[in-house]
DNA sequence: TTCGGTAGCGCC
DNA sequence: AAAGGGCGCTACCGAA
């Protein structure tokens, strides 16, 4: 029996209360069942039936394949459920499919919403009972805000920013109150307008709206899946979507044990933040003197802040936004602190909002830690961000609520001091490097760059992949260092010398290249040489490692060809098939050839994590066996090329990080580009560490 | 009140 | 035509 199982929620925090109200299964057999249990209005908790439960659980108990669309959501959902003296089990995850993974597969820039897959590929539109349900769950919320209503039935707990219950409720909060509309109908019918008197309730459509819906939702999951089997089977790929599956348990996992932060620590840099802003605040209203700014916008802007800049100050910005508006971002802020004379008030002022943003920036993140945490102990506190393993176009990961994956390591704004080991526990990370530049320079066999990597302690360059380019794109001033520093001091006395500015711009030079500007012929300059701060260095870097732009010249073919470009096949599980990556079209429907090689690459080296994971869980699942959860080592973040580990301090750790990093290193072989991995520990916090010896 | 667009900024 | 890849979050603004 084939089963697959939705559920709708009273919204999408797990961790602070959120619960299923509602679940759905559709049998291969055509049959569906739904549950629905009432929601208490005062408290958003959901009257489930032990009965019911027991009715899921032996369904799913007895399927041989269960079917979910992002599956380890619904599956913590119903964990939720679970009861001191009641529990479902260990999830069956090798019968687990996930439909976003293989729409993932198929068409990853494609929206794998429910919606989208079940118009795509079932051409069934749900539209319409999405747009009624959202109808019929704004009335009633509307209804139930009323004052009226209050004063007879109280305060009903509906959805809305800044519950404690809810930290995630903003944007689409309605959907977190879909059991509403029945709520209403079967509690005050006489507030419903379209209720007459002496009507059953059950009879009214808000009854079973939901009802109806949902049902629709499991049956087209079953159907979807089908179809995508059918398509990946018959091009092949139906091996590599197997094995992505294994991320599935390790998702779920990770979300489960969360990452741990200190309140003291946040403390500390908060309110430091909001000192320093309020006085900047204070100044720089006072130096514009203009009735219209009462208060600096924390990011972004305020028609109050562009009238100050443009029309007061007569500031002329040198670059502009994406629709084409004058920019006022901090590089622009940065231009007109180096134009301005150093006694300009105008002056004073940009500096001040350069630094206000920074800090609000931070606390925003900050703000948005301490909305999501769950208390442990003492100061500690636990996040348990949502993660998205098909989020992305590419196999690069997505995270939410909060995202763990921008937490700010900048000097100064170092956010990372907040996170970190519980005490007796200690963090290590892990990191590929240079992992992005590793796969296309020994992909495309680029000799000078495999032989940097080979030979990192080697003269002139070090193993830096920026200090050769700094050769190629300043030959002059690489030659100043050599005369100056000798064949073997320059690297030294550049970073001595030109740290803040030219091996600077060659830094950023390089990574725009790496994140592929594109070269530009006549007076135009390519993003790249504006970083460089030179015309014609993209060309020479081009010209230097030509087997590289070969690759890119084949992946931007590939990509015109046929949509999509692949990851570089892992030799373990499928040689003959990468997996494969939908580039995404611009607004004229082309592909800009900033994409493929982008992807490709984005993608090999996500895949190679992937692979990391699935290994390094193993060795992590062998270590905890028997032990208690304070014994035990946990995976708790992964930042595209890094992985946190966090573990009980004991003798003898350094061994086991040191075997982690040798399975990661390996992953390396199935893609035939040899990679290094450097390990930091972390015994205080994660913004400081040495390395693993 | 809600919602989408815009701008800005953090990470790799 | 024109090209710096991938994300998420917050604030601000103006239209529905």
């Amino acid at each position: 029996m084939i089963l697959s199982l939705d559920t709708e929620t009273t919204g999408l925090d797990p961790w602070h209360g959120s619960k299923p109200f509602l679940v759905t299964v559709t049998l291969d057999s055509g049959e569906s069942i739904v549950w629905e249990w009432d929601v208490d209005p005062l408290t958003r908790e959901p009257k489930v039936l032990r009965e019911d439960l027991l009715e899921i659980k032996d369904l799913i108990d007895n399927c041989e394949r269960l079917i979910l669309q992002n599956s380890t959501f619904d599956l913590k959902m119903l964990k939720t459920l679970e009861t001191e003296d009641w529990s479902w089990g260990e999830w069956p995850w090798y019968k687990i499919h996930d439909t976003q993974f293989s729409a993932h597969m198929i068409a990853s820039c494609q929206r794998r919403d429910l919606t989208t897959l079940a118009l795509l590929e079932l051409g069934i539109d749900v539209k319409p009972f999405e747009d009624a349900i959202h109808a019929a769950t704004d009335k009633a919320r509307r209804i139930t805000r009323s004052k009226s209503f209050v004063a007879e039935q109280g305060e009903w707990a509906i959805a809305k920013a800044g519950r404690e219950d809810m930290p995630s409720a903003g944007e689409k909060t309605w959907k977190a109150d879909m059991w509403l509309p029945r709520c209403l109908i079967l509690t005050a019918p006489d507030y419903v307008p379209d209720w007459t008197e002496g009507q059953d309730p059950e009879t009214h459509p808000w009854a079973t709206i939901l009802h109806n819906y949902a049902n629709g939702d499991s049956e087209c999951t079953l159907l979807i899946h089908e179809k995508h089997e059918n398509y990946l089977k018959s091009r092949g790929l139906w091996k590599i979507y197997v094995e992505r599956l294994k991320i599935l348990p390790i998702v779920y996992n990770m979300k489960e044990t969360g990452v741990t932060l200190n309140k003291t620590r946040r403390d500390e840099l908060y309110g430091e933040y909001a000192q320093v802003t309020e006085e900047i605040r204070e100044r720089c209203v006072r130096i514009a003197d203009n009735p219209e700014l009462e208060d600096l916008p924390v990011n972004g802007r305020s028609n109050a802040l562009n009238t100050v800049i443009f029309d007061q100050f007569k500031l002329k910005s040198p670059k502009t936004t994406k629709t084409g508006n004058p920019s006022m971002d901090k590089e622009v802020l940065a231009y007109w602190l180096d134009q301005l004379e150093a006694k300009d008030k105008r002056r004073y002022f940009i500096d001040g909002l350069l630094n206000y943003r920074k800090r609000k920036t931070a606390m925003a993140y900050i703000d948005g830690y301490s909305r999501f945490w769950n208390h442990i102990k003492d100061d500690w506190y636990v996040l348990h961000p949502s993660l998205h393993p098909t989020g992305t176009n590419t196999l690069r990961w997505s995270s939410s609520n909060p995202n763990e994956q921008n937490i700010s390591k900048k000097q100064g704004f170092n956010l990372r001091y907040c996170f970190g080991p519980t005490p007796g526990r200690c963090w290590a990370s892990l990191d590929y490097e240079n992992v992005e530049l590793r796969i296309p320079a020994y992909e495309s066999g680029e000799q000078e760059l495999i032989e940097l990597f080979e030979r990192p302690d080697d003269p002139p360059y070090y193993g830096s992949v920026h200090l050769l380019n700094f050769s190629t794109v300043y030959p002059d001033k690489w030659e100043e260092a050599v005369s100056n520093g000798g064949y073997e001091g320059a690297a030294n006395w550049i970073k001595k010398n030109w740290k803040d500015s030219w091996y600077q711009k060659c830094k950023n030079g390089d990574f725009a290249v790496q994140y592929g500007s594109v070269e530009r012929t006549g007076s135009q300059w390519s993003t790249a040489d504006r970083a460089f701060g030179r015309k014609g260095c993209q060309a020479l870097l081009k010209a230097r490692f030509a087997k590289q732009e070969a690759l890119n010249q084949h992946w931007i073919k590939t990509a015109n060809d046929t949509g999509y470009v692949s990851t570089i096949p892992d030799i373990e599980i499928d040689p003959d098939h990468g997996y494969p990556l939908e580039c995404s079209k611009t607004e004229w429907g082309n592909i800009s050839p900033t994409i493929p090689l982008n992807y490709h690459v984005q993608g090999t080296a996500c895949w190679v994590i992937f692979r990391a994971m699935v290994k390094v869980q193993e060795y992590l699942d062998s270590i905890n066996k028997n032990k208690s959860d304070d014994l035990k080592w946990f995976m708790v973040m992964q930042v595209h090329d890094e992985l946190v580990i966090d573990f009980p301090i004991r003798r003898g750790y350094e061994i086991r990080l040191r075997e982690i990093k040798r399975i990661m290193e390996s992953c390396g072989d199935y893609i035939k580009v040899p990679l290094k991995v450097g390990c930091d520990i972390h015994e205080n916090n994660w913004s400081e560490g040495r390395g693993l010896e």
